[in-house]
RNA sequence: GCGCCCGUAGCUCAACGGAUAGAGCAACCGGUUUCUACCCGGUCGGUUGGGGGUUCGAGUCCCUCCGGGCGCGCCA
């Protein structure tokens, strides 16, 4: 029984007693089942009847009382007694808690998938990076954290878009062609160009390839420059994403949405919302109207649009393309953009909640404690590339996966390369592996646990008891971090997990012995060990890291 | 000045408003002569930055103060 389902149960019974008006009680929508710290409290417990005291007038241990009662009946309930202020603490038997070892297995994959986001349609937009220069530390948090809620969200149901939107327009473009145009001819690289030794190899690259741009004359030239080395760099992000495993759905080019004229369209829907004025020469959007400092421009008085006029189109563009939640994943140097962005919803008419906006803070990255300046333009810069070349791909993702993203964040690259607890990713592959390992000899020794029958009622051991209540808030761990966007919780729940096995590993022998037969107890704990793979599998996925087989 | 985020063990960090605030690392002590020791067990370690408040109950919510990060353009 998962506490999802114990939930459940205990809802029921409120229902019951409130039809019997032994209760006078609306029955609560949600009820909270949690696993006790202390074993003494039993499998799980529930503050259901302290929720319910103040509308029922009762005394919560009264409350507590009536429901327990109820519950002894249940089937796999093994027992529920009143404790403390008003706990309900419930023990179930061994068979009811075994199942969910069953339904792990033969669940497979799609154990833990929820429907708590169903029929949600949602875009998730981060990273968003200038194609500038390479992507750095703080693209890098994003593009694991990014793509571990995507992931997440759809996990718990959502129809999930994953989208970049690549700021090719405007004067930072310029100041990129024209850098890379004075690094190709030889003449310094202007005082508010890019200085970083990338610009250097991009204008090699691009004389190398197209040296037919050299020819050309001093305005085209530069467009041309420009428009070669956005498109290699580009390139490079896209592949050096690729192979980060972070995959977009849609990359989204600001260019191309004032070319497609979605610019001026998103500027009418939100005219005819009646939010757009003129004033100083200037079209403003009416951003105080719902909560913003100060009102926005739209389009400058020397007719130039602005960057915020994009993001305002691009707003109205995704509406259009179905969405019902647009979220945004920006850095913490971009919070001021918060307001105006929710204010762009109810500008267009959208409850502000349609815009969500994830705000992460910096990353600091420390070799052996001492810090790595971090400065994109002065060239000594740690780029995603990098850190994946030093550490790997899965320590990479993990380690800043790991963490909730609005604290700030130190890694030492000497320590997430290193296989040690400090690096946990290693300790829950190993788990994994481990596993993978035991199931290998299981079959190596002619055991088909999975035609054998499966007696759960067999895994009695507390240690058996500890991973199968692990596997069974597996759920509900998936649901939340998808609820809150938060998918370190599946990280931190897995590194609970694989302690939960190693520690069962550590006293439950899996495996006949050579002196041995096998038992059902085998069987059993066979199962309860692919279940446990299965589920340190499937958490990983949605962490976009590896779960390997052998370590 | 205004706004957002943060402050938890020596370090890096956890903790749906729930019971005695937890892990890892560091330090120290133990465990494997049969399934992966990249593992397991134990000891040490705290006024959750300070002070008020809300309530059955606060690290968590509210107020205030202190300390730190970031932001407040007709820049992108």
């Amino acid at each position: 029984m998962t506490p999802e389902a114990l939930a459940a149960v205990i809802r029921e019974a409120i229902g019951h007693l409130a039809d019997s008006d032994a209760l006078q009680v609306d029955v609560p929508s949600e009820v909270h089942v949690e696993r006790p710290r202390s074993r003494d409290h039993g499998d799980y417990a529930t503050n259901a009847a302290m929720a319910l005291a103040k509308s029922a007038g009762l005394p919560p241990r009264a409350i507590a009382e009536l429901i327990a009662r109820a519950l002894q009946s249940v089937p796999g309930i093994a027992q529920a007694e009143v404790a403390g202020p008003g706990f309900i603490n419930i023990r179930l038997d061994s068979a009811a808690s075994g199942e969910v070892a069953r339904q792990a297995v033969e669940q497979g994959q799609a154990y833990g998938r929820g429907s708590t986001l169903a029929g949600r349609t949602i875009n998730v937009e981060f990273i968003s990076a200038n194609p500038t220069g390479p992507l750095h530390l703080g693209h890098t948090r994003w593009a694991a954290v990014g793509d571990a809620i995507a992931r997440v969200l759809a996990a718990a149901g959502a129809a999930v878009t994953t989208e970049f939107y690549v700021n090719d327009r405007g004067v930072q473009m310029d100041r990129f062609g024209a850098s890379v145009l004075a690094a190709a001819t030889g003449q310094p690289i202007p005082e508010d160009g890019y200085h970083g030794g990338y610009i250097v190899d991009l204008a090699a690259e691009v004389v190398a390839e197209e040296p037919q741009l050299l020819e050309l004359p001093a305005e085209e030239r530069l467009a041309g420059f420009r428009e070669s080395a956005y498109r290699r760099q580009l390139g490079q992000q896209q592949q050096v994403l690729a192979l980060f495993r972070t995959h977009f759905d849609v990359w989204s080019s600001e260019r191309a949405l004032h070319e497609s004229n979605a610019v001026e369209h998103g500027f009418e829907e939100l005219r005819s919302h009646g939010h757009v004025f003129t004033a100083d020469g200037a079209v403003w959007l009416r951003t105080t109207d719902f909560g913003d400092d100060k009102d926005r421009v739209l389009v400058k008085a020397d007719g130039e649009y602005t960057y915020f006029a994009s993001d305002t189109a691009y707003y109205v563009n995704k509406r259009e393309r179905g969405f019902d939640l647009c979220i945004y994943l920006l850095g913490a140097d971009h919070h001021g953009y918060v307001n105006r962005l929710r204010a762009v919803a109810a500008c267009n008419g959208d409850a502000m909640e349609t815009v969500e906006v994830l705000i992460g803070q910096m990353v600091k990255i420390t070799r052996g404690g001492q810090e790595v300046k971090l400065s994109k333009r002065a060239g000594t810069i740690v780029t995603l590339e990098e850190l994946v070349d030093e550490v790997g791909v899965d320590a990479a993702r993990y380690s800043l996966i790991r963490y909730p993203v609005d604290s700030p964040l130190t890694l030492d690259l000497e320590v997430i390369s290193q296989r040690t607890n400090d690096n946990p990713v290693f300790y829950v592959q190993y788990a994994h592996a481990r596993i993978s390992s035991v199931l290998r000899n299981a079959a190596d020794l002619g055991i088909d646990w999975r035609t054998a029958a499966f007696d759960p009622g067999l895994l009695t051991q507390e240690r058996e008891g500890e991973l199968l209540a692990s596997i069974a808030g597996y759920p509900r761990v998936v649901a939340s971090a998808a609820e809150l966007r938060e998918p370190h919780r599946i990280a931190r729940y897995l590194e609970e997990l694989a302690t939960a096995y190693h520690r069962f590993y550590d006293t439950c022998r899996v495996l006949p012995r050579s002196d041995e037969s096998l038992t059902q107890t085998h069987i059993a704990r066979l199962w309860l060990c692919a279940a446990s793979r299965q589920v340190i599998a499937n958490g990983l996925g949605l962490l976009g890291v590896s779960a390997p087989e052998r370590m």
